[in-house]
RNA sequence: GGCCUCGUAGCUCAACGGAUAGAGCGUCCCCCUCCUAAGGGGAAGGUUGCAGGUUCAAGUCCUGCCGGGGUCACCA
């Protein structure tokens, strides 16, 4: 006994011989789960405005969401990937007003970029397009004419644009769900009507916000939902004082129908300053499934650039704005999705572009994906000494030459695989997978190293049977950080050059 | 001011309520006629912000403070 609760036990070798070969016979699907139970979640997530390009402050979001779905679906979940677009709102009729403009400079006209309008010379080539489809047909019109056509045509383009810079970090949806499609179908009545029939809505005015003075506060009667009975701190104005919908409604409409389509979980992936709508869609995911689905709410902390040594300051005015595409032309996809896992999501993260391209230790992406290249290494030296090392012969290999503490610890630390998956997966936490393979990748640079000093541990011996037995743990080693790879949605290497 | 979130080694961060709180960087000492040293070994470094509480057991859960960040109807 080593203290109250703990009763010390030494295990077999043979035991962790065991995983060695469960590893190789298995393969990639060594780890996979059933936790999940083919249980339907959907997971929402980066749901950018459609009125740009993606910028860095997406990044962190598209990485998480979309490791978070992989590692999801390999522990047994059933998982939609799904983008909310927000096409319903007053920020893409201010789309459509810049796109506008840009059509006229197409012209040849010197475009108004009032203020509040969006400068960024990206809608250039929507007003050329504009131009090819209209010809001169929406010029010197008033707006009330081309206002909705510019709208649909221009949030289009802007969503081809997101998409393409999604593909390009290796993020594939499975749904692209339009807000604007939920106006004018009776979908946002229903949900409130839902909420009504369970005597959630109600016409009342809210105490005006404690502490803070705001100037321009006054009392206004709204219709209000009442969710400080899921416990917000506040019931929340679903109708503006003049009977239109607030951006909530949209919202409460949304996470209905994702309720409706079945889901039996939901998660959603905010940006940090999202962090107070948190308990109002939990009351109303409560409130509609009658405590049927969860909902899951990830923040995503800020993404802090740094380049030569120094924050590197982000201005639109200044031209200095990182677009996802200025971060993985420089970084790469692989690189940039590793290092957007290496902190927990509600932690601020440092993004160093010199860092993170930098070949050594210092670099978690380079050291775990040295340790597969070092496996490969050695399956590659043996083959070209003639030793067969398909993983069916390393799996038929005698293990229990495998005797030394290193090479035990070895095995022990890759039978944690399966059980790391699984608290990852049920707390929603991708980093998890992230940390693991750095510490799979530390323990496999030691044991290689302990062959320096102890020729008995090199993988490649002049017996074969030897040999076979120690390159089937380094290959189960190979095996399983391109497993949590492929978690990451990261690419393994097979040669650093 | 309310709410959310974070606070762990000098720095950056891990740790499903379980044992002596772990890595990396930095500092100091050491290891290549040897599968990629692009790596490794060792030393030093801690009252887990503070104070209570729950528990057989708390960095982790609860309450109150302190500090950083975020957010606060009628914009999305």
């Amino acid at each position: 006994m080593a203290g109250p609760g703990f009763i010390n036990l030494r295990l077999a070798d043979a035991l962790w011989h065991g995983v060695v070969r469960a590893i190789l016979t298995e393969g990639g699907d060594y780890g996979r789960s059933i936790l999940g139970a083919g249980a339907r979640v959907n997971v929402e997530f980066v749901s950018a405005n459609p009125t740009g390009p993606m910028h860095v402050g997406h990044v962190r979001g598209a990485v998480v969401g979309d490791a978070l779905a992989r590692l999801l679906a390999y522990a047994g979940w059933n998982v939609t990937r799904e983008y909310y677009i927000n096409d319903g709102g007053a920020q893409v009729d201010v789309l459509a007003r810049s796109a506008y403009e840009r059509y006229r400079e197409a012209h040849g006209l010197s475009p108004e970029i009032a203020e509040g309008l969006y400068p960024g010379d990206y809608l250039v080539a929507v007003g050329a397009a504009l131009k090819v489809k209209y010809g001169d047909e929406l010029l010197d019109k008033e707006e009330k004419y081309w206002l909705s056509e510019v709208r649909d045509f221009a949030t289009g383009m802007m969503m081809e644009m997101i998409r393409e810079d999604l593909a390009a970090l290796d993020v594939t949806m499975d749904v692209y769900s339009s807000e604007k499609a939920l106006y004018g179908t009776g979908k946002i009545e229903a949900a409130i009507q839902t909420l009504r029939d369970q005597g959630l809505i109600y016409e009342g005015t809210l105490p005006p916000p404690k502490g803070k003075l705001s100037e321009d506060w006054e009392p206004r009667e709204q219709t209000l939902f009442r969710s400080t009975a899921f416990g917000d701190d506040e019931d929340r104005p679903v109708q503006k004082a003049d009977g239109s919908w607030t951006y909530f409604a949209p919202d409460i409409a949304y996470h209905y129908d994702k309720v409706q389509r079945g889901f039996d979980q939901l998660i959603d992936i905010f940006g940090a300053d999202h962090g107070g709508y948190v308990k109002r869609m939990k009351a109303t995911v409560a409130a509609l499934s009658g405590g049927r689905v969860p909902l899951d709410i990830k923040l995503i902390q800020l993404v802090k650039l740094w380049k030569g040594g120094e924050p590197f300051k982000m201005s639109k005015r200044a031209g200095t704005f990182v677009t996802l595409r200025d971060v993985v032309e420089q970084a790469g996809a692989d690189v940039t999705r590793f290092i957007m896992l290496t902190r927990k999501n509600d932690v601020a993260l440092d993004f160093d572009f010199d860092k993170v391209l930098e070949q050594s230790k210092d670099n978690p992406v380079f050291y775990v994906q040295y340790a597969n290249a070092r496996v490969n290494s050695i399956l590659r030296k043996a083959r070209e000494a003639g030793l067969s090392v398909s993983d069916a012969e390393l799996a038929a290999a005698d293990l229990s030459i495998l005797s030394h503490e290193a090479e035990i610890g070895m095995a022990r630390k890759l039978a944690e695989w399966p059980r790391l998956v699984e608290i990852a997966a049920r707390g929603n936490e991708p980093h998890r997978v992230a940390f693991y393979l750095y510490e799979v990748a530390s323990d496999f640079h030691a044991l290689w190293n302990r062959g320096n000093d102890d020729p008995s541990l090199r993988f490649l011996q002049d017996d074969p049977a030897v040999s076979r037995a120690k390159i089937a743990l380094a290959r189960s080693v190979g095996v399983v950080i391109c497993a949590g790879l492929g978690i990451l949605g990261v690419t393994p290497v097979e040669e650093m050059r």
